[in-house]
DNA sequence: TGTACATCAGTGAACGCGCGTTCACTGATGTAC
DNA sequence: TGTACATCAGTGAACGCGCGTTCACTGATGTAC
């Protein structure tokens, strides 16, 4: 707030390019989206941006800080999806369910940035961005808030709990991967009646079997 | 069977190696296991099998036939631990949850291969291996059978089937994935309360929901 | 306000690398007569 | 059984390619006095 110089510099296109930082991973995301995540090379990006494919080292250490920042502008994607599900959601469907059909409708919207996300592409233990590990976790505690309400209890830490929030992320997670990989034949549906095939899937799952003591 | 000198020449040790095929697909398992997916290359799995890098071309189309055969032998692998699991399996225990306990076991055990038969690092589609395509089903059909024997009805084609098949799938799939990748900390667990977490997950879904009315 | 200087964000060329694949070849194996 | 030939399974060198990254540089921007 007060370091107006520097803030100036970077928010504003004072400089040669403006905002190189966000115009690659612009670029970046633009690649994922149309030419698959093996399509996602520093040169490439650099190309997409216009700019010299020397010239992202004056803004990311080396690749997989791109990935990283990347990969962070997808975690806060799908934040915002599963947000807007539970927003428009039908009276008698609960937050755990739009929050479970967000997270896979936005894994068959952006297939190529879920696997960036989850997948090998990037090293995330070596990535140095408390940001993105914390974006990361918010899209995980949403899940796990749904997941309280829908069995009416607070988000703990006990066995049960932990259980529960396991077996509802390794379903909509499944769920995910296997459209993404086409091993399923589900892409053959219509958009309405994936979305109705993921809802009965939820039916299934009895999240409040482990409570019943309560 | 009758086709004596050919079966002989590819079978027996009468060649220049013997047997490069095999070899060759044992070397790159050997380098999916110890160094993972991204060390398996063409050149690196001739230099493990001990051959030059031109030799695997008399044996194999291309790099992508090569991993074909390496995912091929993962799926009979991945079959061979589900059926290991539901023999010694305890008596409270059915096959479903047996199944699907080896499922995550495989990719705990293998995660390399694991990624390799179900991630984008090989194209399942423009693979000509019918074997291939033909082991990865019997794979997904025998956690079908295991579904039906847990409901109590034959594998159908009827949608409350399906519904079951794809919930079960994705939830072994998505344990699997989420190990995999070191999002959930189950790894922190003992091999034994691994099991027994995922036996509690299984326990959660009330598999039977859709078929009430039988 | 002007000027000298430091810093910053770009460029273009080059580095070494390992990749998949192809090529002409060689030597061993199998086969026909 | 011997010999000429065809086939097969290897070799070693080379192809072109694109990658991540580094380097010395240039020109624009910001700053101190």
């Amino acid at each position: 707030m007060n370091k107006k110089n520097k803030a100036t510099a970077t928010d504003n296109k004072s400089y040669h390019h403006g905002n190189l930082p966000d115009a690659l991973i612009s670029a970046a995301e633009d690649l994922l989206d149309s030419e698959g995540i093996e399509a996602v090379t520093l040169r490439a990006v650099a190309r997409q941006a216009g700019v010299s494919q020397a010239a992202p080292y004056h803004h990311f250490k080396d690749k997989n800080s791109l990935l990283g920042a990347v990969a962070r502008r997808g975690f806060e994607h799908l934040i915002e999806v599963m947000q807007a599900r539970a927003e428009k959601h039908a009276p008698e469907e609960d937050n755990l369910t739009s929050y479970g059909i967000g997270y896979v409708e936005f894994s068959i919207d952006n297939p190529s940035a879920f696997s960036l996300m989850f997948g090998p592409a990037f090293d995330f233990e070596t990535i140095d961005d408390p940001a993105l590990i914390e974006t990361a976790s918010n899209a995980f505690h949403l899940l796990e808030q749904g997941l309280a309400d829908h069995i009416g209890v607070p988000v703990s830490d006990t066995k049960e709990f932990k259980t529960a929030t396991l077996t509802a992320w390794s379903l909509v997670h499944g769920l995910a991967c296997l459209e993404q990989g086409e091993r399923i034949d589900l892409s053959a549906l219509s958009a309405e009646e994936r979305l109705a095939q993921i809802r009965r899937v939820f039916s299934m799952v009895d999240f409040q079997a482990g409570f019943l003591q309560q």
